[in-house]
DNA sequence: GTCTATATCGGGATAGAC
DNA sequence: GTCTATCCCGATATAGAC
């Protein structure tokens, strides 16, 4: 808990961050949190821009390593032939759900990431967009080698619901209890219900794009 | 495009609280989009607060209405007999696709609804919560009738995940670019897309909850 | 019902002592 | 590196004329 006043700025950060959005989190809440002074967040990171970019990139850097290394892993034991789907599925979201579960910041962190993805912020989501380019390119490659049956557009969209039902799964109870009350449950459980559902739509049957047109009624614009 | 003032600022919120959010959307700069005077916010609506919730019923109860219509609808043909996981899933998301592909507003709510249902804000969840109660408690019972082979934790789970994986599905090729340049899709296809991949993962095998105890490498709390 | 003007507050950022 | 004090800005909300 007595860590250098930086690393407690990144850990308040994070936390407020996720719980109250980027915006509704002032520099003076964090500092307060932090037990350090509120010019502490100029003086150790410029901006508060800058500091929300450190509090991705501390995380999401090693993250992504991971990843890489477990793909790496993979290949090499499977000395060129293709990698089964639910090998390459485990290894981008199990290193996820594995972050997510660790007791310190990660599972605050796994939830802000998930929400922070679909944000329209411009700044943020670029910073993303750079931060992924690498191991997505690497994913997209091994996916379309395990999968060469499923059109690379359709396997993007589904890579995307996969991100979404993670996401969620993540952002867990609190979101859940809109659905009624429910257990929070142990990280083994939940990457295991997690995987099932990820490698059922993966592999679904791919579907007929010339389908129904859909009975469409007026949405009202107004009360 | 000339409603009353009071639909416009409605319409104004919606968007710019799906493009900036809630906090960083000022009551400035609705009102200037939608041509009005800072005043007429509070004269209409009485607060900020008050104009996010109305900018949620004013879509949400007609969504609801429409789901369970649906499934009154479904439930009446099959005379008492369980009803398809299929077209459960396909009455209560297909609404949903439906409403984002209106070009009017739609799709912005859409869009706006999935990422607030993760937000952590209190009277937001709440509000939608009792939203969403009567829709949630029809649905649960017509799948727990459609799966009786699935716990009943499990599908709530699957439902969450389907939640989340619409949700980015709406959220549409914004995010998606993060995975690299792709069409924004026709509604149809989207709509095609998205259900073959909430089936397929509805209906995957039940996960083994005792599962591998996922090697946990440690992660960094500091740059 | 719509305007202008303003009260009140709290934000990010910085200067400069220690 | 950490503090106090402060600048400057823009936020929500309201008062009161029209």
């Amino acid at each position: 808990m007595e860590a250098d006043t930086r690393s407690r700025i990144l850990d308040a950060a994070e936390s407020l961050f996720m719980e109250h959005g980027f915006d509704a989190t002032t520099l003076r809440m964090i500092t307060a949190e932090a037990h350090a002074n509120l010019a502490a967040v100029n003086y150790h990171f410029g901006s508060k821009e800058a500091l929300i970019e450190e509090v991705f990139r501390r995380r999401l850097t090693w993250l992504n390593e991971q990843r890489i290394a477990a793909l790496d892993a993979l290949e090499a034991e499977a000395q060129g032939a293709p990698l089964k789907p639910r090998q390459i599925v485990e290894s981008f979201f199990g290193v996820a759900i594995r972050m997510a579960a660790d007791s310190a910041g990660g599972r605050t962190f796994m939830r802000l990431l998930g929400r922070t993805y679909t944000e329209p912020s411009e700044f943020v989501r670029r910073f993303l967009a750079e931060e992924y380019a690498a191991v997505i390119a690497r994913y997209k490659a091994a996916f379309f080698k395990a999968l060469p049956d499923v059109p690379q557009e359709e396997f993007l969209w589904r890579f995307h619901f996969m991100m979404g039902a993670m996401s969620y799964a993540v952002s867990g109870a609190d979101a859940l209890r809109i659905l009624g009350p429910i257990d929070d449950p142990d990280p083994e459980a939940l990457y295991a219900r997690l995987m099932s559902f990820l490698i059922g739509g993966l592999r679904a049957p791919l579907p007929e794009i010339h389908s129904k047109p859909a009975r469409k009624p007026r949405s009202p614009r107004s009360a």
